[in-house]
RNA sequence: GCGGGGGUCGCCUAGCCUGGUCAAUGGCGCAGGGCUUAGGACCCUGUGGGGUAGUCCCUUCGUGGGUUCAAAUCCCACCCCCCGCACCA
């Protein structure tokens, strides 16, 4: 990235600063008695990389945030840990030990020199080191005002696993978790559940159970038919196998099945109980008849393509009146000179009412989609799906099915159910809900994982108490509470263990490791007692259960743990006060992403932990995602910008946060655009200019009536700002501070006539409002104007003052300047003379500011002359009879 | 499918909860003008259409209806876009 020059003084002031801020210590909290906290955090990042600007605009708003209640007078703890929980890592590394390129050049476009690459290699703990300092580095380029005394890492570090143990131990004695059998989509090959971003092909797929049901041959074999749609069962004509697949005959759970091959496995997997027996050919079923439960008939077997052996048991059943593959095949089979004599005198049924088809929907949709034959998949993927919702949702059973008639089909479904239970006929089966291949190029399905263990976030209880307590948080936005609440609706068990990756063991079972996002959940407590593991060399053992206990719960006497830990009493007391100070967390902040798993643990698990609302979070604030020139980032369009580039090359660290921060709030995505660094980079040269001349004294002029209107603006921009900032509305709040202030800064100037005609001590005041309102967002370029105007160090030490309130009066007298001017504009634009104007006032009060603007006006219209009269002065010059016309606020007006 | 958020004058965006002060905020872009010093990045003006010596009219806020003296704002229907749905950071 080309190094631009034009910026490099800023990014002098900011290593200036930064050190300065290093050297004071000023992001090092600890507690101070009788002064206001606020403890404030940002997930930690996962360490397989560099930050770029996807984590710059959360953590920004974070760190700005921080930097306001700072402002404000808050003793603010803002610390930052990393994450290095589970399988991406080990993922890295295997990739690069493949030579995979992409991997290679990611990890090059993040800083990582071969040498790197090479130890990477072999030692995961350099891996995550490696980054946990990059982070720390760009972040301090960036000017994060964080307490990094505190800062660790998960999932390498023995005393956080401590720290894990403890918390799960807790969990269980409250009876939140639990074991049990869960679906997962699995790759044989790899041995392991496939998630998303480990697929090669079907991102978003789910596991799916399906209905089994048990035709059966005249010796009780079972023909078991794989279906989502049991209900249709009454308008079953044939069944279906592949007439090339490889079928078997097994005993399944104790019974004879008729199964493809394929399914073999999956039925293991799916915890059954199987014994092939021996090949069976399928061609040598066709014609046989099977026994259909429920609506006891016999049903021939025949042959089609459209059966998937690698789908569900290979055996399927044939609806052709609603089911629009069947109903190719059906009319396929008809044809066939070998086939037809089987379906002699059947027909396809008719069970479903569905306003706006046909007796037959299936055969609507063949015809809808111009389907011709059986191997038109797409199309008839589209017709199976645009039959199967409409019928599911608004589709009503037809008569002729006693036991079902008038049921909505979703009803019948179970219903069907039901009754196919009761005579022992149905079973269940997963499968995907879509094709899904593994990253090694593998084709997944669905295993049912033994003794899985879960935290119960469907207990009743907690999700109670969990939603009251949700009820007294802030949300930022506010919008977002709602999406809380629905998702602690929707949440069931959580499976929180794998058998692989980088983790905590569990402590119930060493065979398992506990998952990334379970945690991580009241980790921000690990941030009190962090500082202390550094400070005083604590050792992973002397961190045993009660250790914590009395720590973060209080619980036991300080005599008992020192006597079980060896750690000093004083350091012990000293961890719980500043525990006690420092908890709960005021606020969380990050993507909206994270709602609906990480953000929503956060408040179940603390309320866990803690018997105490005392403890329980108060704030969470969530913002959208961050697009580059309204793209969405990817490694794939190579628009994925390190922010270390961004900060030390490009521009500079406050051009990215002001740039960043203010291009989107609430749910909004943000969008990085350079061109618009600009406008911000313009206006603060300038200010940068008038605050040189101010230091230089060369402000010179009175104060004026123009100086009330122009600090009565500032008083209506604080509140502004103040009120916006303080719901993390950033973009709002610059609008006002940082343009608006500047723009009104600009004008004070030019209705003075220039910066010496200004009042220094005006001038001053705004330049220090400027610099204390905007320093959340450009912390380092206004902490300079603020020491230049001779101002000690640093810009957020003393808490920023509020201006009292605005003055409705003065704030008309302002706009009365504003209408003047738009007025005079439109009359010089009309008549097409700016000689001379004549402003007829309405009283002496109106007449004063008037004539503070005299100049002004001359200069900026060209007049030569500009004479102000009361309106009742008899001896005005006033040819068109203008002035009896002046209102309060509303100069008449003549031109010449 | 379930759930959430949206569609505003070239682009991005404010307003919508609490109808009127809304031709509608700010930035970007574009156009015109200014500058003996805040100086190449600044300032001012314009940026739906029309009119007039100033606060006027018309047409606009996804589409179509409705409520109201009055709707970008409230109600109904529809169309379209984005996001999440779990063992994954």
């Amino acid at each position: 990235m080309e190094e631009s020059k034009e910026y490099a003084w800023l990014r002098e002031i900011e290593r200036k600063w930064q050190k300065k801020w290093e050297e004071a210590k000023v992001f090092e909290t600890d507690p101070v008695e009788n002064k206001p906290k606020f403890f404030i955090t940002f997930p930690y990042p996962y360490v397989n990389g560099a930050p770029h600007l996807g984590h710059t605009f959360s953590s920004m708003r974070v760190d700005s945030y921080a930097r306001f209640k700072r402002l404000l007078g808050f003793n603010v703890l803002f610390p930052q840990g990393f994450h290095a929980t589970g399988e991406p890592i080990l993922g890295v590394q295997e990739r690069l030990n493949k030579g995979d390129e992409i991997q290679i050049k990611t990890m090059k476009l993040y800083g990582a020199t071969d040498e790197d690459i090479e130890r990477f290699k072999k030692d995961v703990k350099y891996i995550v080191e490696f980054w946990i300092n990059r982070w720390i580095n760009d972040l301090k380029l960036a000017g994060f005002s964080i307490d990094w005394r505190r800062t660790f890492v998960t999932a390498i570090d023995d005393h956080y696993h401590r720290f894990v143990t403890w918390q799960y131990k807790k969990l269980k004695e409250k009876d939140y978790i639990k074991q049990g059998r869960h679906p997962v989509i699995w790759c044989p090959h790899c041995q392991s559940p496939t998630g998303d971003h480990d697929r090669l092909k079907g991102e978003g797929e789910t596991p799916v159970e399906f209905s089994i049901i048990k035709f059966r041959f005249n010796d009780s074999t079972v023909f078991p038919v794989a279906t989502l749609r049991p209900e249709t069962i009454v308008g079953v004509t044939n069944a279906w196998i592949n007439p090339n697949g490889k079928y078997v005959l097994a005993e399944v759970d104790g019974e004879k099945w008729v199964v493809s091959e394929d399914a073999i496995k999956k039925l293991e997997d799916q915890l059954k109980i199987v014994h092939v027996i021996k090949e069976v050919d399928p061609k040598s079923l066709i014609g046989k008849k099977v026994h259909v439960p429920l609506i006891e008939k016999d049903v021939p077997i025949l042959p089609s393509e459209i059966v998937d052996t690698d789908f569900g048991t290979g055996c399927v059943m044939s609806v052709p009146g609603h089911a629009p593959y069947d109903y190719i095949a059906f009319i396929e089979t008809k044809k066939d000179p070998e086939l037809s004599k089987y379906l002699e005198g059947i027909e396809p049924i008719s069970i479903i009412k569905l306003d706006g088809y046909s007796d037959l929907p299936a055969k609507d949709a063949i015809e809808k989609y111009g389907i011709k034959s059986s191997s038109e998949d797409e199309k008839l993927e589209d017709a199976t799906n645009e039959i199967y919702k409409k019928e599911f949702h608004v589709g009503v059973m037809k008569d002729n099915v006693l036991f079902l008639a008038g049921l909505k089909v979703s009803d019948a479904k179970e219903k069907v159910k039901e009754l196919l239970q009761e005579k022992k006929a149905h079973d269940t089966m997963w499968e995907t809900s879509g094709v899904v291949i593994c990253r090694c190029t593998t084709k997944c399905h669905v295993k049912i994982l033994e003794n899985q263990w879960f935290i119960d976030y469907s207990n009743l209880e907690w999700k109670a108490k969990v939603k009251k307590w949700m009820k007294k948080m802030k949300f930022y936005p506010e919008e977002i509470r709602k999406l809380f609440f629905d998702t602690v609706d929707w949440l069931k068990e959580k499976a929180c263990t794998r058998k692989t990756g980088l983790g905590t063991r569990f402590p119930f079972d060493k065979e398992w490791i506990i998952e990334p996002l379970s945690d991580s959940t009241i980790y921000m407590s690990y941030y009190i007692i962090q500082k202390y593991i550094a400070k005083h060399g604590i050792k992973a053992e002397q961190m045993t259960d009660e250790f914590f206990d009395y720590v973060l719960l209080g619980k036991g006497g300080v005599k008992e743990v020192v006597s079980k830990t060896g750690l000093d009493e004083s350091i012990l007391k000293e961890m719980r006060n500043e525990f006690e100070y420092f908890y709960p967390v005021d606020l969380r902040g990050s993507g909206k992403d994270l709602v609906q798993h990480h953000l929503t643990f956060f408040i179940y698990h603390h309320l866990a932990i803690w018997d105490n609302e005392k403890y329980w979070p108060r704030a969470i604030a969530v913002n959208g995602f961050v697009n580059v020139a309204g793209e969405k980032m990817s490694k794939s369009k190579g628009n994925i910008i390190p922010l270390r580039d961004l900060v030390t090359k490009k521009f500079s660290a406050d051009l990215v946060r002001i740039n960043i921060v203010t291009s989107a709030e609430d749910l909004d995505d943000a969008d990085w655009r350079d061109e618009n660094v600009n406008s911000f980079y313009s206006r603060m040269l300038n200010i940068y200019q008038i605050t040189k001349k101010v230091a230089e004294d060369v402000p010179k002029g009175e104060k004026t009536k123009i100086d009330d209107v122009i600090v009565n603006r500032l008083k209506k921009i604080y509140h502004d700002w103040l009120e916006h900032t303080e719901a993390l509305r950033f973009r709002s709040a610059a609008q006002r501070s940082f343009f608006e202030l500047y723009s009104t800064i600009s004008r004070y100037i030019e209705y003075k006539g220039g910066i010496e005609n200004a009042n220094k001590e005006t001038l001053k005041m705004l330049i220090e409002y400027f610099a204390k309102m905007n320093s959340p967002l450009i912390p380092h370029f206004t902490e300079e104007i603020w020491s230049m105007l001779g101002n000690k160090p640093f810009v957020f030490s003393e808490p920023i003052k509020n201006l009292g309130n605005v003055d409705k009066k003065t704030m008309m007298l302002e706009k009365m300047i504003d209408d003047l001017l738009s007025d005079v504009r439109k009359l010089i634009d009309l008549s097409r003379k700016n000689t001379k104007i004549y402003l007829y006032a309405f009283d002496d009060e109106d007449k004063k500011i008037l004539e503070e603007i005299q100049k002004y006006l001359a200069r900026t219209f060209g007049f030569k002359e500009v004479k102000i009269y009361h309106k009742d002065n008899k001896n005005a010059i006033d040819p068109m009879n203008k002035r009896q016309k002046a209102k309060k606020f509303k100069p008449a007006i003549y031109l010449e």
